[in-house]
DNA sequence: AACTGTGAAAACTTTCACAGCA
DNA sequence: TGCTGTGAAAGTTTTCACAGTT
């Protein structure tokens, strides 16, 4: 009904966002994280079949996948790594980058502002802002806290287009109005409840605790069938468990990864201190 | 195929899990949310309506989703808050309630720790570890951070039924393969990869990066048929946007929260900062 | 020969609409 | 009357299998 006109100059990735299934999109960001992975080891050609194995799906998907995106392909070749991960960055809208603001320096705040995965994938930390006056002003991560009450003028001059929210429960319907009342159009809540906004405003939200629940499910789902594998359950044991990780393509040293058993993998994947475990003290 | 005996005096959860579907149990999770407050503000009945505009969903689809747990309410009355709840607990295995070990004492990890949501739903976090020396012996929310080489050690004395990953990319393998070799089951993992493990063990793998890829999807994808809304970008917004709250049902106080226009949920929510997002100095 | 792109089938999820019960 | 529980319809996603291209 919406059916407004095409704006012919305008966004850069072409006309097929509308028809793109949710699902896809979900797993076109997974396949970006293996793209540049293969990228980094050098890399230069992927067959479908090498790609999904990476990412944790069959291929028949994977093709279906990026058929949504237009040919990408060469037909008894496979796809180029670099080309195809720039034709996914510009349908997801990533090409240009992100700038984000984070509302909330509590723990998760600041190990999102740190958070070396997201500047890696093209999403830029400009802002971080609180409202206790005990962190008003403190430097994390490079930033220095900033006030909510100053959010309007802050998204004015940081010109943010994600926002993230880190603040307890019932601070968070609160943030979220400020936020679209800044002009914010996506928003990306980490607090567990349902937020209200116009819907003209994207707002995600993720909860770790559900992902813990659907854990704990599957295993009692589990322990019905088998009655109890006799687990070891103390000693030494080092590594262990290299499994037989061979399939019927060796294929290049990048694509080690693989191979994915069991995963149940939804969607996104986080990637927690930045170089080696280290608490800053 | 493993077609084992069916453990008759075992797992308290029926035998229904078998055929529940992956994408309801997902949002069990979310309902034992909202009862979660609905019993705090001391509301001992909802119907299905209600319960299903506070958590985001349509009243049809709930009742599906409760249909495969049996018959938990009242033609004509609706669902007892309690009953419910624990019967959802009881069929995502959370009654006995989850000893959650922590490997990776990062930024992340520590954000985990301290994280109330966690505590409140049943999950207890029992231990901490680390790689790096620096962390090994500090205390993190009570709790001392031990060395990962002590993991056996720490499994067999802490009997924990859960582990978390927030170890960075390159040390995740290694770790998920000790903690298979120290006999846990369900892991949850924050590093941005795939994890090899046995069938036998459930793997799950969060990915924040793809929640704000998704997001910035779903802009492009609006931008893309509304020209330009001619956002508020500068000026000095309050609160504003005060939406029109308003169903037929107004319903219990505590259902305040409802009607989500446009929210893409998938699944977790999580609750940062414990109080009152205070940066503990 | 090898591998992509895709229609058509199968499987799964959501929504509808109403029978059945308090 | 009011609300649950559920078969059957509609919609979505996954998988299959193969035609088409290099």
């Amino acid at each position: 009904m919406t059916e407004q006109h095409e704006a012919p100059g305008g966004v850069s990735g072409r006309a097929l966002q509308k028809d793109i299934p949710q699902a896809t999109v979900a797993r076109l960001a997974t396949y970006l994280r293996v793209l540049a992975m293969l990228a980094d080891d050098g890399v230069a050609i992927v067959s479908s079949e090498e790609l999904a194995v990476a990412a944790g799906v069959n291929s028949a998907k994977l093709r279906k996948d990026l058929s949504f995106l237009g040919p990408n392909g060469v037909r008894g070749v496979g796809y180029d790594v670099a080309k195809l991960r720039a034709r996914i960055e510009d349908v997801l809208g990533l090409s240009q980058g992100h700038r984000v603001v984070l509302v909330g320096a509590g723990n998760l705040g600041r190990a999102l502002v740190g958070y070396g995965g997201f500047r890696r994938r093209g999403f830029t930390v400009v802002g971080i802002l609180d409202s206790d006056p005990e962190v008003i002003g403190m430097p994390v991560a490079g930033l220095v806290v900033r006030d909510v009450a100053e959010l309007p003028a802050a998204v004015a001059e940081l010109e943010p287009t994600i926002a993230v929210i880190t603040v307890p429960d019932d601070a968070a319907q609160d943030v979220c109005d400020r936020l679209v009342a800044s002009g914010l159009q996506s928003i990306l809540s980490f607090a567990p409840c349902e937020l209200v906004a116009p819907a003209t405003v994207e707002v995600r939200r993720v909860d770790l605790a559900v992902e813990m629940q659907m854990l704990s499910f599957e295993r009692m789902r589990n322990a019905e069938q088998a009655p109890l594998p006799e687990v070891a359950h103390a000693g030494s044991g080092r590594i262990a468990h290299r499994l037989p990780t061979s399939h019927t393509a060796p294929a290049h040293p990048a694509l080690q990864h693989a191979t994915t058993p069991h995963t149940t993998t939804s969607h996104t994947a986080t990637e927690p201190s930045s170089k080696g475990s280290v608490v800053t003290p």
